[in-house]
DNA sequence: ATTAATTATATTGGATCCAATTTGCAATAT
DNA sequence: ATATTGCAAATTGGATCCAATATAATTAAT
């Protein structure tokens, strides 16, 4: 149970830089220093998840990949017992998510997943095209070597894969390799945050009218425009990319979705 | 206790429509129908606060207000006791704030008012004039004809006020009064959201060096343009504002703030 | 005297318990 | 039959208690 004596036996077993887990919580690197003494240096801390951290993330998850449905109600007990935990970190989750705007909660009623209307994705893709062409652009003048690599194999996985559960996936990931040498970490949450609220939606279009080729070729011409340095036309591009992508998205929504 | 009797004794009491809070929770407006018979309408039910959206308002107003000073640490016990309640509305609210971004937490070390470096607030207030410029033009596409009036009202107010705590205040009414009518929920929110992130510093900016007569003088011109119905003059307008007064905020922070 | 080890205190994270409220259902009255 | 009332189950909001961790203070060791 004592850290200290958990490292040290740690020590005695490999003298050269471990990873250990103290007390079950803090990650540590510990190293032997020059002289191979046993002294120890904590080279890195990571926080380790809290129970409301998990369950945030994990309900996070299942609503943005559309496992649960909109307006489904989000039960304490259940979900508390679903993780093994109490009541509390399950409530903190929520209203996290709540501010997130993913869930709307009801005063002695609960939380429910939070839908949006068809007037609300519009307005947010709006959104998106406005921010995410301006982080393109700003991104494409500082592009580093690798990113663009990574992007083309973004690219050709999301081309070559057969499973519809992988698209939402990897079409963000796509983009966010693109985006992220901005270097614009509040324009880059905020897009994050904007995604979560949509990107459900996002999935059940892309699986079920295959608008897979068409964003696909999208997508390449975006490549194309950061690998010829061009911030302009990939700035374009990404917002005719989104723009597009709103109109397919509010007809079919128009379609498969009774009016809330 | 019971709500019923309370309302009976209400409607005994005034026969003609009520305001009267059932059982200390819901907020309900009642009337009587037109043969003045007993029945009871509840007209609207307002959501009664809870005591972690107490706590939350007054956290957030205390720090988007500067009163919390950057890195303050926001001990759980303090916070609860000085509210009457117990801890857990508390953590319901700190982690609200945490997901917004006023909070920072620290996993047994708890919350701390979140700074953000001079790069964050440079920025943030790029991102603002990206989106509040967009916003500003579709609502004077759609301008009501009460919400010009009521913007130079808080123009006028706003250049005669002697008293710095108001600034800020009556600064965010005046630009929220002009964007309100664009009906674009999801931009307004993330508008409010990005302004409580920098409305401190923009607070303490303009008492300490008297920034009123040249935000003053902007906002004329802004006014004017929406009066004009001129969507793409207050759009520019509304851009040099925001950039400018980056200008502003940068050289001061540089100035008065000791590097975190 | 300085460094390491130990103890004590403060603080957070989480579990359990209780109170307030909603909601569905049965019973009653009109 | 229908509307109203009373009651019970389900659910949330909040309080109190305990465990885990961090920090400060103290003691021990070299």
């Amino acid at each position: 149970m004592d850290p200290i004596c958990n490292i040290k036996k740690c020590l005695y077993d490999e003298l050269q830089q471990i990873t250990l887990i103290v007390a079950g919580h803090n990650k540590c690197r510990v190293q032997t220093d020059k002289e191979n003494s046993l002294k120890l240096k904590v080279v890195n801390i990571a926080k380790m998840a809290s129970a409301s951290d998990i369950v945030f993330d994990a309900l996070r998850q299942a609503i943005i990949k559309g496992e649960l449905a909109d307006g489904e109600p989000l039960r304490q007990d259940e979900i508390a017992s679903l993780f093994n935990t109490s009541r509390i970190p399950v409530r903190e989750a929520l209203s996290r998510l709540e501010q997130q705007g993913l869930v709307r909660t009801e005063r002695y009623k609960g939380a429910f997943v939070a839908g949006i209307s068809t007037d609300e994705v519009a307005e947010i893709f709006n959104f998106r095209s406005l921010v995410e062409s301006t982080v393109i652009a700003a991104a494409v003048m500082k592009i580093k070597p690798g990113t663009l690599a990574e992007a083309r194999d973004y690219y050709e996985i999301f081309s070559k894969t057969q499973d519809p559960m992988e698209w939402g996936e990897l079409n963000r990931k796509f983009h966010y390799t693109l985006y992220k040498d901005s270097e614009l970490p509040f324009h880059l949450s905020i897009i994050n945050n904007t995604l979560d609220r949509v990107d459900r939606y996002l999935r059940a279009q892309l699986t079920m009218t295959d608008g897979v080729p068409k964003a696909n070729k999208e997508h390449l011409g975006i490549l194309q425009a950061c690998e010829d340095g061009s911030a302009e036309r990939a700035a374009d591009l990404t917002q005719e990319h989104i723009l597009g992508a709103k109109d397919v998205l509010i007809e079919f929504l128009e379609k498969h979705r009774r009016p809330a």
